[in-house]
Parts: C-alpha cells; sequence; structure tokens
DNA sequence: CTCCAATTGGAATGACCGATACGGTAAGCT
DNA sequence: AGCTTACCGTATCGGTCATTCCAATTGGAG
C-alpha cells in the first residue's frame, strides 16, 4: 500500500514514451503552431515532464521537426493505398484526386502545421520547416509525373506551370477547409479541381499540338 | 543644460507614433505570427516604450488586430483602383485578376498574417483572426457577384463553388509565392488562375442550360 | 505663470519560457 | 550481488513574456 503517491508506468518504455509525446506534441503544434507550442504544454498534455522530452529529444526544434516528419508518414501511408488504374484518364485523376483528400481530411497535422511553418519568415529557420518544405517537393514530383504522363505532348513550362497550379490550389482548398470547419467536403472539392485542371492541361495539349 | 540623455521627440505625437507602432507591428507580425510577435520587439523597431504602445492599444490581442484592420486597408487601395471595364468578359477577368495579383504582391502583410492566424486553432480566438474572416468574406462576395454577373445561368450552389474554388485557387497561389520567394510571377499564375476559372464557367453554363 | 491633458521614459512585476542538473528507480546483464 | 543503461521526477536556472505603475516632459488653454 505505500506505493508512491505519482504511479510510475510499471516499466519505463521509450519507444511508448515517444509517441505519446510526439502525440501531445503535433496536437499542439497544430493548434498553435511553432512558438504557440510550449514543452510544458506538451509535457502537461504527455503526462510525461520536462526532462523526458530533452531525453527523447535534442531541444524543441528537434521536437517539431520530429513532430513533422512523422504526421508526413502519417499521411503517407493513408495516401499511398493502391489506387486502381481502371478508366478513362480523367477519372483515374478524379479518383486519384479524392483519394489525397480524404488522406488530408483524416490526416491534416501534417499539412496544416506545414503550412504554418512555411508561411512564417524568422532569422533561423526551424529545421521543420525546411523538412516540410522537402517532403512537399517530393509530392509536387508524384504530380508532376502524372502531368507528363497523361499529356507528353506538353512542354517542359506547361507541365511546371499546371503542377504549381495543381498543388497550389490543393492548398488552398485545403485551407478553407481548415478556415470553414468539418462541412466543406474537401473530396468533392478535389474532384472539382482535378477536373479542371485535367480539362485545362486537354485544351493546352490542343493548342500546343497545333 | 541638464537635458535628458536620450532627447524626446521635439513633440509628442500621438498620431504619428500609432502609425510607427502599427508599421513595426506589421513587419514583425507578418513574419512571425502572433505568438511570435513580442511586445519588446515591436517596441525595439518602433523606437517607442512598450508603455507608448500600451497607451495606444489596450492589448497585444487589441494590437494585432489593428494590424490586420490597416493592412486589410492598405491592400483594400492597392486593389480599389479604377479597373477598367473594356474588352471580352474573359479579358476583364484577366485582368482584374492581374490586378490583385499585383495588389498582392505590394502589400502581402493582411493575406500572409491572415491566413497564419486562420490557420491557428486556439482555445480563445484572437480578435484579429476574427477579423481577417470578415473582411475575407467580404472580398469574397464581391467574386461571387462577380461569378453572378458574368453568368447568371448558373444555379446558387453552382456559383458559391465557383466563387470558393476560385478565392481558394488565389490563397494557393500566393501561399506558393510566399513559399518560393519573389521569382514567382504571381501576375502570371493569376490571369491563368482567371482563365481556367472563367472556361470551368463556361462549360458548367452550358451544360446548365441544356 | 499655472494647470491640464496627452504622451513618453524607464523600471518593476509576476508568470512563463526553454533548457539543464541531478538524484531516483527499474530492468537487464554478468 | 553489483554494475550499467534507460528513463522518470523534481527543482531550478537565466531569460523573456505581457502588462502595469508612476514619474517626467511637453504643448496648449486660461
Amino acid at each position: 500500500m505505500t506505493r508512491p503517491r505519482t504511479t510510475r508506468q510499471k516499466r519505463a518504455n521509450g519507444v511508448e514514451s515517444r509517441q505519446r509525446i510526439l502525440d501531445a506534441a503535433v496536437e499542439i503544434a497544430g493548434e498553435r503552431g511553432y512558438d504557440g507550442t510550449s514543452i510544458a504544454a506538451v509535457s502537461a498534455k504527455c503526462g510525461l515532464p520536462a526532462s523526458s522530452i530533452y531525453w527523447h529529444f535534442k531541444d524543441k526544434d528537434d521536437l517539431i521537426a520530429a513532430v513533422i516528419e512523422r504526421s508526413f508518414e502519417t499521411w503517407l501511408t493513408a495516401v499511398e493505398l493502391p489506387g486502381e488504374e481502371t478508366g478513362t484518364p480523367v477519372e483515374r485523376v478524379t479518383a486519384m484526386a479524392a483519394h489525397v483528400a480524404k488522406s488530408l481530411v483524416d490526416a491534416p497535422d501534417f499539412l496544416r502545421l506545414g503550412l504554418m511553418l512555411a508561411l512564417e519568415r524568422r532569422p533561423t529557420e526551424p529545421r521543420g520547416r525546411t523538412v516540410f518544405l522537402q517532403v512537399r517537393d517530393i509530392a509536387g514530383q508524384k504530380v508532376r509525373e502524372m502531368v507528363q504522363t497523361l499529356f507528353p505532348a506538353l512542354d517542359e513550362e506547361a507541365v511546371r506551370t499546371l503542377t504549381t497550379y495543381a498543388v497550389a490550389g490543393a492548398d488552398g482548398l485545403f485551407v478553407h477547409r481548415e478556415i470553414h470547419g468539418d462541412a466543406i467536403d474537401l473530396v468533392a472539392l478535389f474532384e472539382l479541381h482535378a477536373r479542371f485542371v485535367f480539362d485545362a492541361a486537354s485544351r493546352l495539349t490542343e493548342v500546343g499540338g497545333q
């Protein structure tokens, strides 16, 4: 009965603790941004003391970068499911857009926090921002490859412009949903966006092919 | 000869001081966001002590809200210039989009800071966020009216969707430029966006009119 | 000149920040 | 048993935060 007041875990478990810390941090950082995420708040939410956070992560910057990395992986597993390759090209593109939209609804932390970091311009750039821009660039390459495959007649600049436009539109629609809440049907908006971009690419191809 | 060490302004000038404070605050807040904007930093940048800031503004929240309001007005004066009503409809729409893009390049603080605030979700919402969403809604109404005027055949839901899409695309392209820097030609991207949305609306009208 | 209201100057306050120091505890290894 | 590694708990550091207090200083009104 003389158990210590603060019941310690039956056993110190580093792996689980790291996850608990990241779970708490992703939630707070996704709501409050970089400066708004205090170690004390993360500590309170995950139940582990600050010293444990600093045992698992070098400093706050390291923690935020790890949050970005893990939330990116979470989103990746949500988005990289098979994706059947049937139907007309435009059907395949809209289906893929819908799939990406669903993944963003299920795992929005990555893009939300990433955009918050991306919009900030501090003297010493947080590592989390760099990580976000890198993985975001990877995603952009995927889109670019898809555009190139579907419209091989387009020249390089047109492909780049269309890719930029497709990604930017996705960002904007995501922001719209973040602002206006769950009532917004992100999947429908992404499908519409995919159709618009596809039609625009088709028209560009016709003009370029003359 | 006992002149005070720190030479005071020849004359205390409330109106000019208020502007100086807002000038400093809009710069810092546009770079660092809400939490990243410290009163001490604003004080250092504008040369006035913290007490003067608190004489002009109730608290930090009030200051940020005032920053949003003034940067919105700055942007409004940049965007509400004549806008000639000549040419075909699609030409007028692209010209207007280009004009908005130019204004956002010249006065990006409003949208940048606003989007940063909009993405955050803190327990007690900053007044600046509310202000941003309100004035943003006004801008959205303008777009909506333009869509309605140009495509009277569209039903209400189509108009709403197109408006959402147009504004979201603008947001996304703006974010793209904020991330990738001055090398991005926002005007060209906005013109492209305007053409795409116009074409999409035209096609929706044809289908709906059958 | 005197008095007042408008503003600035500078220091103080207490809360909170990120980060560290260090001892305690549990499990595994030998 | 003793040593080592991994992790937790507490306490604390110096610094910065938003905010407040109050004493100047100024120009203008009377």
